[in-house]
RNA sequence: GGGUCGUUAGCUCAGUCGGUAGAGCACCGGCCUUUUAAGCCGGGGGCCGCAGGUUCGAUUCCUGCACGACCCA
């Protein structure tokens, strides 16, 4: 039946309400029990027992079987589901006969009467008064198959969520990993901030912003790609051990792990380097695997991973020169032709460098699937980490590392740069490179520099992707699981 | 950006080697007082993604486009 016409019937009924002087939106409903509550408070009463409790559920009613003189429907709640049972000896012949007449599948209802078992077991409530308290007005998906065309469920997502227990439980599960890692770092004395969304000047990262435009001060402003510098500015204040949980907006492309807005966390400790931050990747991370699984392994994509520590550790240029089999300490031009003899194109605009950019793409096509495991590799090329200290014993690296999990990039982290005149001439190169067409490369921020100059203590700094660490402990395949609505085409 | 596959009723899916389409669920009507995807009988419901082309005739073949999934870059 077109789509329409089962609209008009759900709206036909909706003014059968109305004429009885029913309010079909009406403002509350005091519940007694949720079904949960009403499962664990009548646990194990035998079939066909009638207990004189009178209790009240609500709920949405996603299942009828209508038999005549007498009726089920299931009641689903946050908590689970309830059968509810009418009969004309409960609701009055004219108030059954109305009730199965005006109610549909989706209509959220409060329903008051006596617990009892049916004679097959199930826990019901025997319906004495019936109340609508919403009317829905669409038609639901197939109650066996449910909702499956993953367009439709991200474009109609509440739909998704009301079709589909497992789109809820991600959520619920997003909700306790964010918990579990705010408790972690509240535990280690980390002071949540939050600091500005709209900048004068993108920063923190090498990415496209959104602009966007303030009118009253006649100025664009940007959606932050990364909250870093400021962070680092709070370190620079005093504050020790700071975090920030939040959205960070990037103007790039949308795939299974890329959403143009996506939760991210930073953490800034001082007194300590990117040695520090592996640890408190490694305890943070561990503490959400064991939030969710229980234990220290789980399953990805029908693959384990293992998450006891410590996690493998691997020098970049290593896994590169492995997985690639070239020797990538040498010149550009020479590693290029290498590569490329051995049918491992580097794209155009890679060629003419700067180096670091080649390596990290290597890593991408190389090694990055391979790294299943949580593992860090570390000390990233200069040029590409223009905010992070050099290695001590090799000036053309830096004490930065990435952690990958299920071949996914999950963190970032750098022993924090905050020498002002070395990070005012990193930000020059960057510069230059912006001048040569690199529209990610980072600007010259000269308020952080200020700050910088200032006296900022040393520290370590990690930045976590939650959507994709979401991703990984809730089994999901595409971040667009893990966001409550993710963005479409 | 390239390749492969997909788009048919509100939903889940069949199908047409080219002759304007089916099922189950949902919906509507009837029967049914303990069901659990209830059951039985009957009914209505479709621009077969969009636009061109080939053809007497296209949902089916061809081309392009849109959207999606997967793989590659």
């Amino acid at each position: 039946m077109p789509e329409q016409d089962l609209i008009l019937a759900r709206r036909e009924k909706l003014a059968r309400l109305r004429e009885r002087g029913i309010d079909p939106y009406p403002y509350t409903f005091s519940r007694t029990h949720t079904a949960q509550e009403l499962r664990e408070a009548f646990r194990g009463l035998p079939p066909a027992q009638h207990t004189g409790v009178e209790v009240a559920v609500a709920g949405r009613i996603l299942a009828f079987r209508r038999m005549g003189r007498a009726a089920f429907a299931d009641l689903h709640d946050r908590s689970g589901k309830i059968q509810v049972f009418a009969a004309p000896q409960t609701l009055g012949a004219e108030g059954y006969e109305f009730w199965l007449d005006v109610l549909d599948l989706g209509d959220w209802v409060g329903v008051q009467g006596e617990v009892f078992t049916t004679k097959t077991g199930e826990l019901s409530v025997a319906a004495q008064e019936i109340v609508i308290l919403a009317k829905s007005l669409r038609p639901l998906p197939e109650k066996w198959h449910g909702l499956r065309d993953v367009e439709t469920r991200y474009r109609e997502r509440a739909l998704d969520f009301l079709t589909n227990p497992k789109a809820r439980e991600i959520l619920i599960a997003r909700a306790k990993i964010l918990r579990t890692i705010r408790n972690h770092l509240d535990a280690r004395g980390f002071i949540e901030v939050e600091t500005p969304i709209l900048q004068p000047l993108p920063g923190g990262a090498s990415a496209r912003p959104f602009i966007t435009h303030h009118n009253e001060l006649d100025r664009d402003l940007y959606l932050r790609i990364a909250p870093e510098l400021y962070l680092k500015r709070l370190l620079v204040g005093g504050l020790e051990k700071v975090y920030e949980i939040g959205r960070n907006f990037r103007n790039e492309g949308i795939s299974s792990e890329h959403n143009p807005e996506f939760t991210a966390l930073e953490a800034y400790e001082a007194y300590t380097d990117y040695q520090g931050m592996m640890e408190l990747a490694e305890g943070l991370i561990e503490a959400c695997v064991l939030a969710v699984a229980g234990t220290s392994r789980l399953e990805y994509q029908g693959r384990w991973i293992e998450f006891s520590r410590p996690w493998r550790r691997v020098p970049l240029l290593e896994l590169v020169a492995e997985t690639s089999g070239c020797d990538v300490e040498k010149p550009l031009p020479e590693l290029v032709e290498d590569l490329e003899r051995r049918g491992i194109p580097i794209p155009e605009h890679l060629k003419r460098g700067p180096r670091g950019k080649v390596i990290e793409h290597l890593l991408e096509i190389c090694a990055e699937k391979t790294l299943w495991n949580p593992t860090f590799v570390l000390d990233y090329p200069l040029d590409i980490s223009p905010l992070a200290k050099r290695k001590r014993d090799r000036p053309d690296l830096t004490e930065r590392f990435e952690l990958f999990i299920a071949g996914k990039e999950v963190a970032n982290a750098f022993s924090e740069l905050n020498d002002p005149e070395e990070q005012r001439s990193r930000f020059m190169a960057q510069e230059k490179l912006r001048a040569q067409g690199d529209e990610e490369a980072q600007r010259v921020d000269e308020d952080f520099l200020r700050d910088l100059e200032l006296g900022m203590p040393p520290a370590g700094g990690i930045g976590i992707g939650i959507d994709r660490l979401i991703m990984i402990l809730t089994d999901a395949p595409s971040i667009r699981e893990v966001l409550a609505f993710p963005l479409l085409r």
